[in-house]
RNA sequence: CGGGAGAUGUCAGAGCGGUUGAAUGUGCCAGUCUUGAAAACUGGUGAGGGUAAUUCCUCCGGGGGUUCGAAUCCCCCUCUCCCGGCCA
């Protein structure tokens, strides 16, 4: 949620920022208005609601002193009725406002370059040359069919397209990296979870998902239920509506969960092979910070996500994103990029975002700075997609027979 | 899934129709004392919103109702605990 007071406030702006991100002007200006128009309707209604107050307060007083109440009660009553428009109106405008703000995305952060999609992101650095072969490297599919890793077809049959099951040494490469992963983020100081893959609706509104994406979630049929899209949605909400004290801070936390998505959107993007699943495993890293802190934080958890790539062994680019493809709650994005040589290309592997206090303002989540409560800063990051490491390795470690070679770091998890 | 009890501030726990946003204890913050700490004592301490401000409005699990007035009465929902059933 963004701030509406500062919008109000600084509508020229904020509305030049938002725009940055692809929001209709149009929208901006009637979340400006419909603000406006609740806080007049409020303060009548509060105006007459104070006055209400204050009469039942004479009306006991009257009662007790057994004076005459019929001339009150006339007065009382009359007032009453006035009262129970005002409220309604008030209600109406507060949920008018409500409705529209929820669908408003955060402001970039002011480094985030201009652009419109993934075509205008900013290469920051890469790491690790591109593996080279002196044969033609296949893509991860075709080396499944060799060495029977993933079976695409069966997970079909289990649910539906975009499932899969990992076989054999696909399955415990899957368990050696999660375990791996858990290691290296515990390593840098996060605190390992272990989280309900289901989350009600509240959790999923305060972490920016509902109610704009819901065609995204798969819902639990009638419940108020849905299963996550990433850990990024519980581990935050931990402390949703909560007051944390400043000592806490900063709050490192890293789980493991399968992720479950229903790509909507993507009919026809990456059908083959296992970049892109209804189901797969993910290692978050999330924190809670002061405002002052996140920025450091942030920074950590890019590094920390690019070091465990380089002890993989995989090249990988590191890419800011640009205003037209940030997330929804994302103030600030870098993406992780890793190399892969079937498919002759960088693919995301890693994205780690920092919201600053949108999803704070959402979910509620504060700390008591000194005297005041104020809304943290709230980050999240993999390190990383399992299932698109798995891809990554297979494809990077291939030999010409279709084998694939162990990276050297995860021997000790097989 | 069936039967019973309950949901109040960090926590524990009063209040059961009228200056109660809420006693008391505890926790937390500050101070006194102390070489320092502990103990003891003193003071402060829920959240959100409106106003330039005194002040005002909302919140006692959530929603609705009764009433001039509700934490307190009624209805629905959710959750927790106890008993029984089922079951990793």
């Amino acid at each position: 949620m963004i701030d509406l007071k500062y919008l109000q406030k600084n509508y020229e702006e904020t509305a030049t920022k938002l725009i940055k991100k692809g929001v209709d002007s149009e929208i901006l200006e009637a979340l400006k208005q419909r603000f406006i128009e609740l806080k007049e309707v409020n303060s009548t209604f509060e105006e007459a609601k104070a006055n209400q107050n204050q009469m039942s307060k004479l009306f006991g007083q009257y009662k007790k002193d057994g004076k005459d109440i019929a001339e009150l009660k006339v007065k009382v009553d009359a007032n009453k009725e006035l009262l129970s428009s005002l409220q309604e109106s008030a209600r109406e405008a507060n949920e008018a406002l409500n409705s529209l703000a929820l669908g408003i995305p955060n402001f970039p952060d002011d480094r985030v370059p201009d652009g419109e999609d993934e075509n205008d992101n900013v290469e920051l650095k890469k790491v690790l040359k591109p593996t080279t072969f002196n044969f033609i490297p296949k893509e991860h599919w075709e080396l499944s069919e060799i060495n029977g890793w993933i079976d695409f077809g069966r997970g079909v049959k289990l649910a539906k397209s975009r499932f899969s099951v990992l076989r054999g040494d696909g399955a415990r490469l899957e368990r050696a990296l999660i375990n791996f992963f858990l290691d290296e983020n515990r390593a840098k100081g996060f605190e390992e979870v272990a989280v309900p893959f289901i989350n009600n609706a509240s959790m999923l509104q305060g972490t920016g998902q509902l109610p704009k994406f819901e065609d995204d979630l798969f819902k639990i049929e009638d419940e108020n239920l849905y299963l996550i899209p990433t850990a990024e949605v519980p581990l935050t909400n931990l402390y949703n509506d909560e007051i944390l004290r400043e000592k806490e801070l900063p709050m490192l936390l890293t789980a493991y969960t399968p992720c479950f998505r229903k790509e909507a959107g993507s009919a026809g993007r990456d059908t083959r092979g296992m970049i892109r699943q209804h189901q797969f495993s993910k290692v978050e890293m999330v924190a809670i910070s002061k405002p002052d802190d996140s920025e450091r934080i942030f920074e950590m958890m890019v590094q920390n996500a690019s070091d465990i790539l380089t002890k993989l062994g995989l090249p990988h680019r590191i890419v800011e994103l640009c205003g037209g493809d940030l997330g929804f709650s994302a103030s600030h994005t870098i993406d992780l990029e890793v190399w892969l040589p079937g498919q002759n290309q960088y693919r995301e592997i890693s994205s780690i975002s920092n919201t600053k206090e949108f999803q704070a303002r959402r979910a509620k989540i504060r700390f008591k700075d000194s005297k005041k409560n104020t809304f943290v800063h709230t980050l999240n990051g993999s390190a990383l997609a399992v299932g698109r490491t798995i891809v990554a390795i297979m494809e990077n470690y291939q030999n010409e027979d279709g084998s694939v070679n162990i990276p050297e770091v995860l021997k000790r998890y097989m």
